[in-house]
Formats: C-alpha cells, sequence, structure tokens
DNA sequence: CCGAAGCATGTTCACGATAACACGCTAATG
DNA sequence: CATTAGCGTGTTATCGTGAACATGCTTCGG
C-alpha cells in the first residue's frame, strides 16, 4: 500500500489509457465524451481514488467555489440560524462558506480577509449590514446582504419585517385590543425600524392612537427591563392591553417581567414576539410570534451570489404570524 | 486606469527590478533578503496591490491555509460561541475556517467535503463529538475534537466539566445544603456525563446520600419541565433546597418552574448553571453558573490542529464557578 | 466520390507561486 | 594564499488543472 501521494489527473489518465483532457471533460461533465470512455475513466478515478485538486483548478480558472459569510458576532440566534442556512445552501450547491469575523478593523478588514481568500462572492449577516453604510465595499467581489436598507452596491435580501409586523398587530386589533404598545429594537437596526413601522402604521390605519414605545436592546435582559417599565406605569383608565415586542428573546424578558408583577399573559396582557427562535413555543405560555425564515433568506443569499443577482436588487421574504397561547380578546373586567 | 488584471509576483518583480523569486521570500519573510531590497519590493507590492494568489501558492506547497470547522447544528449558544472563538484564533493566525454541517450524511461525508475543499486541518465542535464514536476517520487530517471522550485518533479539548461541576457542588455544600439535586444533559453527550459525575462524586466525598437525578435536553423546555417535577415531588421532610443544572438554559426553565410554583430563587431553592452564557447575568435572578470558556477552547483546538498536536493528547480548560445571586444559604424555617 | 462538417480525443501551454539548485561575490579559515 | 562557508540573488522546473487549438476518423450532401 503505497497510498501516500493523492491521485492526479495524470495518473487517472494513465490507468483509463486516455489524456488527462478526457479526464478533466469526465470531471466536469462535458458531453463530448464517448460513454464507454467516461464509464473507463470513472472506473479509473474510483480506483485512484481520485479527487479534484481545487487549488489547481482555482488556479486554473480563477474561481475557488468558496463564498464568504461575513458576520459581526454568532452570540445571537439569527445570526448563527441564517450562518446555518448558508452554510447548508452553499454546501448543496458544491461551495464552501468561509467565515470572517468583523472585528475592530471594522468591515473592511473583514473583506480584505476574503479577497484575499480568493472567495467568488460575499454574504454579509444581518447584523453587520448597518456597518456597511459608510464603508468602501470591493467593487469586484459579489455581495450579498441580509436585512440592509437599500443600496444599490450590493443585492440586497430581507424579511418582510414591516409586513410581519403589521400583521402581528393586526391579530391583536381583531382580537379586540385598542392600546398595544411596542418595544422595538436598537435604533442603528434596519429590521427594527422596519418592524416599528409596520406596528405604527397599522395603528394609523386604524385611527388608534399611537401606543406606547419602549425600546431594547435584542436581549432577554433589555426586554425585561421594558416591561418592567410598561407595566409598572400603566395608566389604569386606559390600560395596554397588548405588546407587540421586536424579537422572541425580549418577548421573554416582557413574560418574566409580567410574571414577576402578577400579571396574566394572555389575560390581562398579550404578547406576540418575531423570529420564532426555537424555544417561543416552549415559553409560558407559548409564544405567539412572527416567523423569520431563516433557511430561505439563506438560499436566496446564495443564490444572488451565485446566480449573479443585480446589484441594487432586493428580494423579501414572508414572514408568517405563528398564533400561541400568549394572546387573546382583551378580558373584560366584570363592573 | 487600468486595473483589471490583479497583480502577480511578475508584475512586482519587474516593477522592483528583482526576480520573482526574491518576490516570494519577501511575501514570505524570508530573512535572507537585503534590507534595501526588501524595501524595494514592499514598495512594488503596494504601489501594484499585489496581493498573495492564495490557490498558486497552495497548489505548489500542498497546504491550503484553510481550516475546517465541523458543527452539527449552530442552534445551540454553545456551538455558536466556540465556533466564533475558532474563527477568530484562525484569523489571527492567517487561517480561513471552512464551516462543514454534518447533514443526513453524517460526519464522514462533512469531513469528504473538507478533504475535497483541502483543509489544512479541521476541527469538530462538541456536539457532534458523541457522533464520531463510531465513524472512520480520515487518517490524512489533523484533527482536534471539542468536548469527546478520549480517544486516540485525535487530539482532544475540552472544559473541565467534572471539576467545574464539582465546584458548583461544593458551593452550595459550604452554604448549607444537604440535599442537593442534579438536572443533567442527555444521555449521549459526554459533557453531561462528566458534570453529572462531578455532581455525583462531590456528594459522595461529602457522604451525603445521593440527591435526585434528571435528566434534559439542553433546552429550556425540557429545564422548565425537570424543574416542575423536582419541585412539586418534594418531600416535605427532607426537601431538595438547591439544584445544580447542566446548562444556563435549563436553569433558565427551572427559574421559571419555580417562579410560577410561587418558590423564592435563591431563598427557598438555590439554583446553579453552567456555561455563563451572555444572558445568564440579567437572568431573575442572576444565575450563579460555571463559565465555560469558548474563547480558550477555540483558541486550544486551533493550536492543536496548526501546531500539531498529538493524537491522543488531551487539553482541559478550566471552569471557574461565578457566584451571584441564584444561590444562597438554605432558608431555616424558623422553629 | 469528394469536400465539408461533426465528433471524440489528444497536444500544448499558461495560471501564480515556491523548492531546489546554481551563481558570483565577500569574509573567514588553516 | 588557497579553500571554504555564507550570503543575496537568479534560473529552472514543477504543482494539477482546463482553455485553445490540432488531429484523425466518420458521416453526409450533392
Amino acid at each position: 500500500m503505497t497510498q501516500h501521494r493523492r491521485a492526479s489527473m495524470a495518473d487517472v489518465a494513465e490507468l483509463a489509457g486516455v489524456s488527462t483532457q478526457t479526464v478533466s471533460r469526465v470531471a466536469n461533465g462535458s458531453p463530448r465524451v464517448d460513454p464507454a470512455t467516461r464509464a473507463r475513466v470513472e472506473a479509473a478515478m474510483a480506483q485512484a481514488g481520485y479527487r479534484v485538486h481545487r487549488a489547481a483548478r482555482a488556479l486554473r480558472t480563477g474561481r475557488t467555489g468558496v463564498v464568504g459569510a461575513v458576520v459581526s458576532t454568532l452570540a445571537t440566534v439569527g445570526n448563527s440560524m441564517l450562518l446555518e442556512a448558508v452554510v447548508d445552501e452553499a454546501s448543496a450547491r458544491g461551495y464552501a462558506v468561509a467565515v470572517a469575523r468583523i472585528g475592530e478593523g471594522g468591515p473592511a478588514e473583514a473583506f480584505e480577509r476574503l479577497r484575499d481568500q480568493g472567495v467568488d462572492g460575499a454574504i454579509v449577516v444581518n447584523e453587520a449590514s448597518a456597518l456597511l453604510r459608510h464603508t468602501e465595499l470591493p467593487t469586484d467581489l459579489r455581495l450579498a446582504v441580509v436585512d440592509s436598507p437599500p443600496d444599490d452596491r450590493y443585492a440586497g435580501v430581507e424579511t418582510a419585517h414591516a409586513t410581519g409586523s403589521a400583521a402581528a398587530t393586526a391579530h391583536l386589533r381583531e382580537l379586540g385590543h385598542r392600546v398595544i404598545a411596542h418595544i422595538a429594537g436598537p435604533e442603528s437596526s434596519y429590521a427594527a425600524a422596519e418592524r416599528e413601522r409596520g406596528w405604527r402604521e397599522t395603528l394609523a390605519e386604524a385611527r388608534f392612537r399611537h401606543g406606547v414605545l419602549l425600546r431594547g436592546a435584542w436581549d432577554s435582559a433589555s426586554g425585561y427591563r421594558a416591561g418592567l417599565e410598561l407595566l409598572t406605569n400603566i395608566d389604569a383608565s386606559d390600560p395596554v392591553t397588548a405588546v407587540v415586542v421586536a424579537n422572541d428573546q425580549m418577548a421573554l424578558g416582557v413574560l418574566r417581567a409580567a410574571s414577576e408583577l402578577g400579571i396574566l399573559v394572555p389575560e390581562q396582557l398579550s404578547v406576540v414576539g418575531f423570529d420564532d427562535v426555537a424555544d417561543a413555543a416552549n415559553f409560558t405560555p407559548a409564544l405567539t410570534t412572527v416567523r423569520q425564515r431563516f433557511d430561505l433568506l439563506g438560499q436566496r443569499a446564495v443564490a444572488a451570489v451565485l446566480d449573479g443577482a443585480e446589484a441594487g436588487s432586493r428580494e423579501v421574504i414572508d414572514a408568517p404570524l405563528v398564533v400561541r397561547g400568549s394572546s387573546a380578546a382583551p378580558f373584560v373586567q366584570p363592573a
């Protein structure tokens, strides 16, 4: 057994009694190969344990078969889910995913690393998008950005944040709620701004006065704080009976705040989240929320990069409302 | 500006009036270059915007400068944190990280993809390790596995699960607790088994009788269920006053269960978690927990692969106890 | 029956980098 | 003084692949 060196095209070619070019054609699925020859070559490939040498191919073709994923952090559930989806879709297409994290050097440094690595394109994962506003982007790199404000330097893919949030708000309105608060995400976030807009416009359309608006930072602690503030300052004559929360983690904090204050959900307060994270169905009570389809987002982002979507194009992914136990008709105090 | 083609060594060489070999030496930091020449070459590199063509280098040297990361999922916080740490450390060393997810094809398929990609080594992220037991591993790939049972086919890196868990249990014992329960992770998990062992051995050492053992599946829902079960079946004459929970997410569920049952934490029940996730300090009450140092785990795993740790070697990362508000001396019922 | 067209296959070369070796010079050694 | 060692640098060959072009055979129309 001298399985020392990996098999090259030349080895396969010799084994099959053909030229390397024919092996190359078989490897790349060219139609201009006699079926018998193809079979012979494939047998030789199998026997030799041949695998395409991607570096050599990359050198010759100029394409590496690698896409980059730029993330600011993997600590948030959304980023991780999206990255997972990107990896799955890219793998299915035979591409590898190289992860670059935005560090102290900012996005430019991350792109630098990816360019250095010779990726064929890159996907910027949502929370990193805000950082791009004032960054000079590589013009020679195909780029898709998830959840970014419109920008004609790259292809955009996003969740229908406003529509989803509007559906959540309308759901509460239809249940009979009249004073509907919102706990928004950070001001820098495009997704947060859009979700707030959906809530605001739905209220305006129904001619409700605008409800209370509070702001958190996506994490459960800030949701808890916002929940306490919201629920301890209730106007007894015109109480908030429902709240649309900009993500599930903050909604978890709101649920805890309500629980501590002895406010029953959904009897006294309806709560709707956003994301539909894995745990949401197991909150107490199970959380009504708007589902983000990370799998689709990832697929479309990869497609935008690999199939060559135009810069400036935008694709929007539907965000369906998932009704569970945390929302109900408002409790009517017996007279 | 005809910045069409990317600059090659030949371009730089011509610009600097040297041979490509000298450019190569400068690019690779060889000491055998005259400082004046080096300066000239560096200036030419800067002027031409030269970057090493990694595919060409890989073809020549046989090394790609890419390490693989094998993960089963990115839905758990621990996996994501670890991946982030791996990416950071690899980047700092000039390596790229290619992510391969274990899909339906099992670990073998993931390794196949990485081998195909030509990585220089691979890191298997914790939860995937259980799957390796009966998998044939590539022998030509340097491998580091995080949180795996000892195995002489690869280098191991792990948290001091048992020691950390023992410290948590001892902390409760020193506070005066005598009946200390454990909510463990799934049976398939090495980390879960080790954490359980730390708890069990500490009890045995103190000659306490073994407390109640329940089992969850890492997520908060299962922690909630286990918490309810634990707290509703309390033996009034010899009540459980403390519980060591195998991770923070399950501890969150336990806190919620206690809250619903009107059991005060820490007055009536002390709770200790494991992981020290970002939110743990913001639970109500703030969670006493054992910190997993994902950054160090990631660093050591990368080091094991790139610096060539021996197969069969093991490195253990300290897991310090972080005392917060969820643990206290047991409440003594007034006589 | 001839020329053109089509097809399977082969030959040659270049992609951009680095290893191995060669070269000419200077300085140190016996 | 002759030899050697070391240094900075250049020359050449090579890694594995695929594009472009070449070759020789078959088929078909007129």
